[in-house]
Formats: structure tokens, C-alpha cells, sequence
DNA sequence: TCCAATCGTTATGACTCATAGCAGTATAGG
DNA sequence: CCTATACTGCTATGAGTCATAACGATTGGA
């Protein structure tokens, strides 16, 4: 398997080591979770918008770093399985408001415990204060991303 | 912009975290690599070529953790741009041995540059022990990707 | 010799992300 | 009041990152 090569360069690498360890994080979840299952990025979205009942699709990319124009199907996806609902706000008509629906309460729920034995699996290797050291790293390093959406 | 949301949630999960950061990384490199230069990808399998003269696409793939028929694409580009040169090994027909050329190890040492001010402008937030303990936490979080090829 | 494994390859589809542009609505300033 | 600006949701499109399945050629072991 020729397993003896020279790494050093690429093992100091913050880029590349982010890269792989983010990789690594969304293989397990799909090895893991139930064939069909929402995947992590509508998750996170319903469980967003279960927090903040009433929000729009723009806040909601904003707080999630997608822009809004790739928002439009992902809302769409929630929509369709009947987990969230969209309606108009009556204070402004560009705005449609996100809500959880019962259905999207219970997905929310169950996909909540897969997370967190997700997490728990990948973060084995570390205990608690590693991980809240982790959690401060990786932070600061995200604090550097200017969204400018469009 | 309604900044005041709740996102205590997705804030305590490093699968989360460790997409925005990664996603932060990519983003900052694309904003300040000159147009039309190397992806990180391209560079890191420059910089592992040069590294390991000779090497097979296989075994580059496996280091890097991408699957052998991604690879074909990646090391074209390569070829194309004349950095690399691909000749057959002299002990199994099967091998397509890589090379860096003369055009490829200047550019690898212009990529390199690039790629150092970059995590320097990354991890301006964190000390040298700090990054140094990131990378622990990566690469312990890495070790449970298990990397089946096919 | 036969069979399993390996290598490079092609093809294909799902997902993530960025850009550009459009119509309807809101808002602030003149 | 009215106009310029900005914001919302939306369509369309292309690049890049992945995984899967399959094939022919080659290698090496049983």
C-alpha cells in the first residue's frame, strides 16, 4: 500500500487538516444515519428555525453562511416533506416566514439524537475541555470569513 | 439583519464548526491566490508529488483521501499545465509514475508562499501552541475516517 | 494456470458553492 | 409625494467536490 510517504509538509497545514477532519465528520454521519435520512445541512436548518420560529430564508443563510440564492431549494426540501411551513408576513411582503411543523418538531427531535452520537463517536479521542478548546479554535479561525451575500 | 439569533445549538457542535472553518479556509485562499492559480488540492498533490518522486496516482489518492477515479481529472490538470510528467514504471505496467517538473517545482514554491501567508492569515487569532493543539484535535478526529477505496 | 487484487480509466449522479440577473416590496431622502 | 437604493425570494448556470459502478490490462499468489 506504499503507506511509507512523506507527509510532513501537508501535516502542518491548518487548510488541509480542517479539510480532512471535516471530511472524515460527514462520512460518518452518512455511514451512520438511516438510508434517506435529512442530511446535516437540513438539519442544522430545521433546528434553526425551530429556535427562531417566524424567521426568513435570508436570516437564515446569513446565520448559516449560504447564500440566499442556494437557500431556495434547500427551504424547498424541508417544505415538501412537510417539516416546515412558509407563510407571508403580514408586516413585509417580501418576507416568508419559516416555522417547524409538528412532523418537523419529531424529525428535529430524532435527528438531534443522531448528531449527538455522532459527535460523540467522532470526538472520542478528545475529552470535554479538548473539545470546548477545539470549539474556541475553530471559531476564531471562521471569524475570518467575510460574508457579503451576493 | 436580524442578527439576534438563537444558534447556541449548532455553536456547541464541532461537525458544524468544522464545516464553517474549512468553508472560511477555502474562501480566504480563493479571495487572495491570483486568478487562474493552483487549487489547494492541486497544490497539495504538487507538494506530495515533489515529495515523493515516482509516486503511483493510487498512492497519491490514498494519502490524500480521494478515490482513484477523482484522481484521473486532478493529475491531468497537472499534466496538462506541464507541472508534472507521468512515465510508465519499468517494474508493473499497471503504475503511471509522477513526477514534478522544473515549471512544477517553481510553481510548487510560489504555491507554498501563497499557502503560508494564508494559514499565517488564518490563525491570526491563535498562538503557536494553540495552532499546534488544533492540528492534535484534527487529526485525532481524522483518524476515524476509514478510508475504503471502492 | 486460474483467480483475486490492483491500477488507470470512463461515466454518471448527488451535493456544495458562487455569480448574475429579475420582479416585487420597503424605506429613506429630496 | 417620488425616486433612488436596498432587500427578499427566485431562476439559471457553471465550477468544484464527492461517491458508485463498471471495464480492460496487469500482477501475483494459490
Amino acid at each position: 500500500m506504499a503507506a511509507d510517504l512523506d507527509t510532513t509538509w501537508l501535516d502542518g497545514l491548518v487548510g488541509y487538516r480542517l479539510r480532512r477532519a471535516s471530511h472524515a465528520m460527514a462520512t460518518d454521519f452518512a455511514a451512520h444515519a438511516p438510508p434517506g435520512h435529512l442530511r446535516p445541512v437540513l438539519i442544522t436548518m430545521l433546528g434553526l428555525i425551530e429556535a427562531n420560529p417566524g424567521i426568513s430564508s435570508a436570516s437564515l443563510g446569513a446565520a448559516l453562511g449560504i447564500k440566499r440564492a442556494n437557500m431556495v431549494a434547500l427551504v424547498a426540501q424541508l417544505a415538501d416533506d412537510d417539516l416546515i411551513e412558509r407563510s407571508e408576513s403580514s408586516t413585509d411582503r417580501r418576507i416568508v416566514e419559516l416555522r417547524v411543523t409538528s412532523s418537523g418538531a419529531e424529525a428535529a427531535v430524532a435527528s438531534r439524537a443522531l448528531i449527538a452520537e455522532h459527535e460523540a463517536r467522532m470526538t472520542s479521542g478528545l475529552n470535554g475541555r479538548e473539545v470546548r478548546q477545539l470549539l474556541g479554535f475553530l471559531a476564531r479561525i471562521s471569524d475570518h470569513d467575510d460574508i457579503d451575500d451576493d
